[in-house]
DNA sequence: CAAATATCAGATTTACTGAGATCG
DNA sequence: CCGATCTCAGTACATCTGATATTT
């Protein structure tokens, strides 16, 4: 096997990105779509789960089972929207801007531990390119 | 959530990645343990299924069903090591080497679509900077 | 007895599909 | 009636853990 292959190296180097991730957050008792779903709030505000599911890539059907976890850790609040009596707002909480905070800390730590042996600019490089692969294939999906 | 976070834009492209792999090889009847399997018996001839193993980064555990798919299309055949019976000695078989270069044709076509934006340079820039990554997490995993 | 090999059962994370109920 | 939202059940792939039996 093309030991060079792109879609190859692409997947394995994101298996050992997501196990530094998912270790590092489990130490912690929590998991990426914590940290992604905390970080957009922190962001942009109280959304509705639809709406962080558009902002974060998560899928709806996962999305309950997420906000679930972090409303049990008291992180946010789930309370249904008046103007709209479909929609959940999901707000962070105090607590839950301590736990981005301390996820933050974490997260910055294993993007250090993942790009160790990068330079600077070959960093910045590497996110140059996979930020336009990525958006090539958002606008992909998107057009269908 | 920083959408430049290396470690978010690499899991993100691996699930692209990952998906034009997954939908390319289903539409053949395979999935990237098959042709990765394949690829490298053409390669490196005939191994065990632990020597085969090490070659592909594939698990033991998830060794056996994929030889056992393989070995039900007929594209490899699994004997028993005369020399040490611990030991099973997968050969790819006529069938196989057929199947290993109409996936390998399937892969180019993915590896073209996934890179589609890039310019030759930067997918070698790409494949570079991945390769530097993984060599020295796989270095990392291996030293404990 | 220790190490290697093969097998089996199961768990995990991320991501997705499909179906429903409710509401605008 | 269509479309958006939320929920739930189940699937899929790749990866990994742990246990077991056999052989070296």
């Amino acid at each position: 096997m093309d030991p060079t292959l792109p879609s190859f190296l692409l997947t394995q180097t994101a298996a050992h990105a997501g196990r530094l991730v998912s270790e590092g957050f489990a130490a912690a008792g929590a998991r990426g779509y914590h940290y992604r779903l905390l970080a957009t709030l922190l962001e942009s505000g109280p959304a509705s789960q639809a709406e962080l599911g558009r902002r974060t890539g998560i899928h709806l059907s996962d999305m309950v089972a997420a906000i679930n976890e972090l409303a049990a850790g008291g992180y946010v609040e789930r309370s249904p929207d008046p103007g709209d009596r479909r929609r959940n707002v999901v707000t962070i909480t105090a607590r839950g801007r301590r736990r981005a905070a301390e996820l933050a800390g974490r997260v910055a730590a294993i993007q250090e531990e993942l790009l160790a042996p990068l330079s600077a600019a070959e960093r910045d490089e590497l996110t140059a390119l996979l930020t336009t692969l990525l958006r090539h294939h958002r606008a992909q999906a998107g057009q269908q």
